[in-house]
RNA sequence: GGAGUCAUAGCUCAGCUGGGACGAGCGUUCGCUUGACGUGCGAAAGGCCAUGGGUUCGAGCCCCAUUGACUCCACCA
């Protein structure tokens, strides 16, 4: 029993059930083997915490797209597969669910805590893994890893001891972005400037031990508390006079000294600058220049603390209040100003950062980034689209020293310990029972984790095996190509790729393949807070995974953001549904069929060779565009050649030959049409493997010729440079030309479909006769035709008839009663000025004795070609404009 | 203060290393129960390729400047 396909397509048919199937077959395994070449990705890995959403459908489709084409083309293809622990964010997910049930972090301890986290991991932590698959995504699931997984961890603390012998990670007491609310360091990566409206406060400062005072402008006067100098420019001749001398902290009534610094800018401002060196990063490095003291006046929940007084106890902004309203009525207060400026604030919850002076763990990187520069400048590591170098450089370029401690529980435990007896820390990947110095057995873990991207940074190699040396790593790695968005590449890509040469001494990938972002209709990001996210489940529900995939990856370049559209998943939704009936309509003349592998070509007509040659010369070129990424490309040249050149043309033109048993030519038509099908299935799978999967099975079902159980083990199509046939391309387009001209002046006349008229080839080419007589049956089909006739002059047609001039010939309708001499004539009149304005820019050209001499040969020849094409027509038109004035 | 992206049909965007804009989808107009598909078929309307220079036989594409929109980075109190 044959299978049937359903009239329109409906995804959710057949989804799940062929996901299914692959999974049972177990394609998506990749396992070593060395007698095959191996193309690897790894995943980005999504955070636990996550959904899927637009983001993710882009990123994981591009790599799914890139997988499916290297397995077909017979690479030992692993998408290595996981997810990513997340720590703030999974974190900060738990902690508000505690608090639904009123515990607080705090009540379980640290052990309760990461129980309840890693209960929360396995409920939740598929989740996203579940969705993936939804979108046809081909990862190797057995393989699946988690960043705090076992062997991740074991990575984690190697590198990190390693990393600490080396002297590249420090603990320091240093200036770092603090989160008052998640109540950690993060990195300066994590940071995100946002331009705020505030105020640009005047203080007085009076100086001590003479009459007067300094002015100065702060738009932070709470940390005021925490001065420990004022700073000048030494060359600023205003104040010259007083530096090394004191003034007097008002409020606080602290005397600090009035410094020189040549960070104070003179032209902003008044000039003079408190210093602040515990709360801003430069005062930080100002006071450290100078030896100032650092006085810390915030809590960690950024609240004042006993250093600043009767302020203690008090919010940040309440003091800030408070203060200003002393100053006032002290009467130091000269003026307030708006002021525009950037405030930093937490990516995650974007709470105003308070940089805090804390002990904290380090990554040195000046000397790490070396070789991850190099890379990229000796095109070792290629980023594409290439303008995204700039974007690695002016990070690599800017690198400070990585903050890697979080003050949290919930990520890998920082592998240091402390022997308070001798004051000793010891860096180990396991811990150690006693100090090696002292001998002490009672020894204290570091309480901090690390930041996430320090193991998302070893992700390419540990998730293969490393720090062992395992086939794996060995086999697979380097991996290929990374996919990710541009927002992550100082985050994440670059992390990787000194962690890379640093600790497999590989780089982890050849190429990085960066993607723009998913934004709404009108442009915006797509974001919780403003609701205009869009699901692609929803989608995937609604119109199909194929339809989303499709969608994703056309109509925007590389590396460029790009809008969302229902229409365009309906577009896409609408190409999966034409694939399918075309496949239906092929198959349902099949049924009765007897085909073979290969067809004896002499029994191939001219539409046949023409479509095969459009095939071929498509699989080279969408080959080509999938080696260099153009994948949006490829996609919509496959979407061109099946609606228009298959379905639209060729057919239409079969379709005489299949409804005529006496036609000798059919099998080959039927064999040709089930051969360009399963080309364009082929190339069409990656993209949309769904449906493709479904018909290719179908169809071997109803041919009998076998290949594989899977399109997606099928192999890749290859280009045959036997099949270009050029003399069947030219008379397939002749044809065309004449058919679209026929269609045109039938429109024009208003003429409907229903009414079939006689058709007449004039020419006196032998050529051009030959053509449409061999393809007359579906030339008459297309042309509407009642019958056709070729001859070569124009015996036995009247003036009553339209016609179309094609290269080498006049087509001749007789409409009889339809026909408007006058409206003819001025037909022809528009042809004729069309073909002048052809022929005056052809001549244009070709006089110019420059463009004759520097110009390519071909392109000379092309354009003396069309010379002859267009005066050949112009010809014809004004000889049959002649005829008809007369 | 640096850097980048974008400006092409009513809308959203393609246009590869310079060689006539066959541009695509959607929308619009007209006509179609043409034995796969109305999620379809046929025909059409619609573009000074932001502006001003330059290079070139030839520029939407390369160079310079200008205008406008957006994004990233940056410690100006």
């Amino acid at each position: 029993m044959k299978k049937e396909l359903a009239k329109t397509y409906n995804p959710k048919d057949i989804e799940e059930k062929l996901y299914q199937k692959w999974l049972d077959n177990k394609y998506f395994r990749a396992t070593v083997d060395w007698s095959r070449k191996p193309f690897t990705i790894v995943i980005p890995p999504p955070n636990i915490t996550g959904q899927l959403h637009m983001g993710h459908a882009l990123d994981n489709t591009l790599q799914d797209i890139l997988i499916r084409f290297k397995r077909m083309q017979g690479y030992n293809a692993l998408w290595q597969p996981g997810t990513d622990h997340a720590s703030i964010a999974t974190e900060v997910k738990i902690i508000e669910q505690l608090k639904k049930e009123g515990i607080e972090k705090e009540d379980l301890g640290r052990e309760g805590f990461l129980e309840r986290a890693w209960k929360w991991k396995e409920e939740y932590g598929g989740r996203i893994i579940s969705q993936l698959k939804k979108l046809g995504s081909s990862c190797d699931w057995d393989r699946e890893r988690f960043t705090m997984d076992e062997g991740c961890n074991k990575a984690v603390n190697k590198v990190f001891v390693d990393l600490y012998k080396k002297g590249y990670i420090y603990k320091g007491s240093k200036i770092i972005n603090w989160c008052p609310v998640c109540h950690t360091s993060i990195s300066d990566a994590e940071v995100e400037h946002e331009e705020k409206e505030g105020h640009f406060w005047h203080i007085k400062y009076p100086v001590v031990g003479e009459e007067g005072y300094v002015e100065i402008a702060t738009t932070r006067p709470e940390t005021m508390l925490g001065d420990t100098a004022v700073a000048v420019n030494p060359e600023d001749d205003r104040y010259k006079h007083l530096i090394g001398k004191k003034v007097l902290l008002p409020i606080v009534n602290r005397e600090i000294p009035v410094i020189a610094d040549s960070y104070v800018d003179m032209e902003f401002g008044t000039g003079v600058v408190k210093i602040t060196p515990a709360h801003d990063p430069n005062d930080f490095e100002v006071g450290r220049r100078h030896n100032l003291p650092e006085i810390n006046i915030m809590n960690d929940d950024a609240t004042i603390n006993e250093n600043g007084g009767k302020f203690a106890g008090m919010d940040r902004y309440e003091a800030r209040k408070a203060i200003v309203e002393e100053l006032k009525e002290l009467g130091l207060l000269v003026k307030v100003e708006k002021h525009i400026h950037n405030v930093g604030t937490h990516d995650r919850c974007k709470t105003t950062i308070e940089p805090l002076i804390k002990p904290q763990w380090f990554v040195k990187m000046d000397e790490l980034i070396k070789p991850a520069v190099e890379a990229v400048k000796s095109g070792e590591i290629e980023i594409i689209p290439d303008r995204f170098n700039k974007i690695y450089f002016n990070w690599t370029d800017n690198i400070r020293d990585w903050c890697i401690s979080r003050q949290l529980w919930w990520g890998h435990r920082i592998p240091a310990y402390y022997c308070d007896s001798c004051g000793e820390i010891i860096v180990a990947e396991e811990e150690p029972s006693r100090c090696h110095v002292c001998g002490n057995t009672n020894l204290r873990q570091d309480e901090d984790t690390l930041d996430t991207w320090f193991s998302s940074a070893l992700w390419p190699f540990s998730t293969l095996g490393w720090p062992e040396k395992t086939e794996d790593l060995e086999y697979f790695y380097p991996t290929d190509v990374l996919v990710t968005g541009y927002d992550i590449i100082f985050f994440w890509v670059i992390r990787m790729v000194f962690s890379g040469y640093a600790h497999t001494g590989k780089k982890p990938f050849n190429k990085v393949l960066i993607h723009g972002l998913v934004r709404d209709s009108l442009g915006r990001k797509m974001s919780k807070s403003l609701g205009n996210g869009i699901d692609p489940l929803e989608v995937i529900d609604k119109y199909g995974a194929d339809a989303l995939r499709f969608t994703l990856i056309t109509g925007n370049a590389p590396g460029n953001d790009m809008r969302f559209y229902w229409e365009r998943v309906e577009a896409s939704r609408n190409f999966a549904n034409k694939v399918w009936n075309a496949s239906r309509f092929i198959m349902m003349n099949l049924e009765k069929a007897e085909l073979t592998k290969t067809i004896d070509e002499n029994l191939l007509t001219p539409a046949d060779r023409w479509i095969l040659s459009k095939a071929n010369k498509l699989v080279k070129e969408v080959t080509d565009n999938l080696e260099t990424f153009e994948i949006g490309i490829a996609a919509q040249k496959i979407y061109d050649f099946i609606w228009e050149e298959f379905c639209d043309w060729y057919i239409e033109m079969v379709k005489p030959r299949l409804y005529n048993d006496q036609d000798e030519t059919k099998t080959a038509a039927l064999w040709t049409l089930q051969h360009v099908l399963t080309v364009s299935l082929k190339l069409l799978h990656p993209y949309m493997p769904f449906v493709t999967e479904e018909i290719f099975c179908t169809l071997q079902e109803m041919t009998g010729l076998k290949e594989k159980d899977s399109i997606m083990i099928s192999s890749w199509p290859e280009y045959n440079p036997d099949w270009e046939f050029e003399k069947d391309a030219e008379s397939i387009e002749l044809i065309k030309e004449a058919v679209k001209g026929i269609r045109n002046v039938r429109s024009q006349m208003n003429v409907p479909p229903s009414r079939k008229a006689k058709v007449i080839v004039v020419s006196d080419n032998e050529r051009v006769k030959e053509i449409f007589t061999e393809s007359k049956a579906f030339f008459a089909a297309l042309g509407m035709a009642s019958e056709v006739l070729v001859q070569d002059d124009k015996s036995g047609i009247g003036e009553d008839a339209v016609s179309t001039v094609i290269r080498g010939g006049t087509i001749y309708i007789p409409f009889e009663d339809l026909v408007d001499i006058d409206k003819e004539i001025e037909r022809l009149e528009k042809e004729k000025e069309r073909l002048e304005q052809e022929l005056k820019r052809v001549n244009g050209m070709l006089s110019n004795p420059n463009f004759i001499s520097k110009a390519p040969e071909s392109k000379v020849a092309e354009e003396r070609a069309k010379l002859e094409k267009y005066t050949d027509m112009m010809k014809q038109v004004m000889d049959r404009l002649e005829s008809l004035k007369k």
